[in-house]
DNA sequence: CCTTGTTCTCAGGAAATCCTCAGAGTTCGG
DNA sequence: CCGAACTCTGAGGATTTCCTGAGAACAAGG
């Protein structure tokens, strides 16, 4: 992976499902945080008083005490680390309204591991603990730059409308510049994580990119036949 | 052999069928694991307590629990070693989901022992139990280099272009450069283990790769009559 | 409710790859 | 110098993989 040396952040996953936590917290370690998990608020708060975490991702629906409740609890503790929530998809909108404000944020269940780490890598950055101020918010490769803040993706200087998935398949593509990846490491991590079609949905979108942002010379999508796709200048 | 002296990594091979077991393991062993093997889910478990391997490799369908069932399992018991697993060619989709997230990959059966082998290799790597850094994930010979995670070969600077087949009869010339291997090596390494063919294959491979690799001056790959071939500089 | 954009499935066709086969070339022992 | 065994390589058909367009299903916004 190419991901550069992260800033060892300690986060924090809380949700009540295990299989949703270890999903997270394996991606997240991954691409190089430090991770503890929790199952319920009683234990978060627990595990967060000495594993004093840089941001915390919590489920908004849990058995004991919602996502809600633990983040006020934690601010009373005076553990002001960032929240990423997690709700289902059909969370009242008033319900996540305002959640923002102090630079939390939030994601529907279900979501891409992609989006997922953005979203925290995001989170980071706005609450400012992040030491290292390398890493900003575009990512660009050639003439391509695709900027996480606001969502745009430039090609030879020419603004590129992307649909969100294509954008998300553009960054993940970024992400790993150069390696190849598979068509199955391409859908684990840019698709939702309850996605169950075949593989060849990647083809489509892959198809789709590419008339958008290789239309330019030269074509940096390069198929790696029998094994997968990268991004490459030619030589 | 001169596969350069590998940290002796431990690796637990888990599978029903035993041929599959034996067949594994003494490749591995061959380039320098040290490999225990069990044959269901229980015995893997107990034997992962105490022979505390780096990485495993899983087949998904056993009888008593399934691939991932022991994965999980584990990695509540607190190991936390990468996961290759193996899956049958028609395996639903929907049950690898997920696999290639934390580092895990799996690779389908029937497979051949050099993509196998080259995937443990990668897996160790990206879970970090690679002491030796050094060993990036370039292979070379002479003016030839081979690089793994962008699937690219090089010879005098040249970009060459290969097909799958092409590229693993390489790798496994590469890593077994110097020394001589016959067809029958090949085609039990290259080749997917079920492959009913004759070797008169691999002298169509040897070819297509001489047109490819040894256009160029001096030729490396050398044929020994009645033996075998071998990579090899003139003196 | 309608429009628009997006997501996903599917299937035909194109292209790359795989493999077999056979004839030509090469080496080696006698 | 001959024949047998071994090797090389081209041709071609079978198979696999990939690309792309068309359209159904779905969601969001007006």
């Amino acid at each position: 992976m190419n991901t550069m040396p992260q800033a060892k952040h300690r986060i924090l996953v809380v949700d009540d499902e295990t299989s949703i936590t270890e999903l997270i917290a394996t991606s997240l370690r991954f691409v190089g945080y430090e991770v503890a998990t929790a199952f319920d608020g009683r234990t978060a708060l627990l595990t967060a008083e000495e594993f004093k975490p840089h941001a915390l991702i919590l489920d908004v629906m849990m058995p004991d005490m919602d996502g809600f409740e633990v983040c006020r609890q934690l601010r009373n503790s005076g553990i002001d680390a960032g929240v990423l929530f997690l709700t289902a998809r059909d969370t009242t909108e008033d319900k996540v309204a305002g959640l923002t404000v102090g630079g939390d944020d939030y994601v529907t269940k279900p979501f891409s591991l992609e989006e997922l780490v953005a979203r925290v890598r995001a989170l980071l950055r706005r609450t400012g603990a992040t030491p290292s101020e390398i890493d900003d918010e575009i990512i660009s490769f050639a003439d391509l730059k695709l900027n996480e803040a606001t969502h745009e993706v430039h090609r030879a200087g020419e603004l590129i409308d992307l649909s969100p998935t294509e954008f998300t398949l553009l960054r993940y593509l970024l992400i790993n510049a150069g390696r190849v990846v598979s068509k199955s490491q391409i859908l684990d991590h840019v698709w939702q994580y309850d996605f169950r079609g075949d593989a060849g949905i990647v083809e489509t979108y892959i198809s789709y990119l590419r008339k958008k942002i290789d239309i330019y010379e030269p074509a940096l999508i390069h198929t790696v036949r029998g094994v997968g796709y990268r991004l490459k200048m030619p030589n």
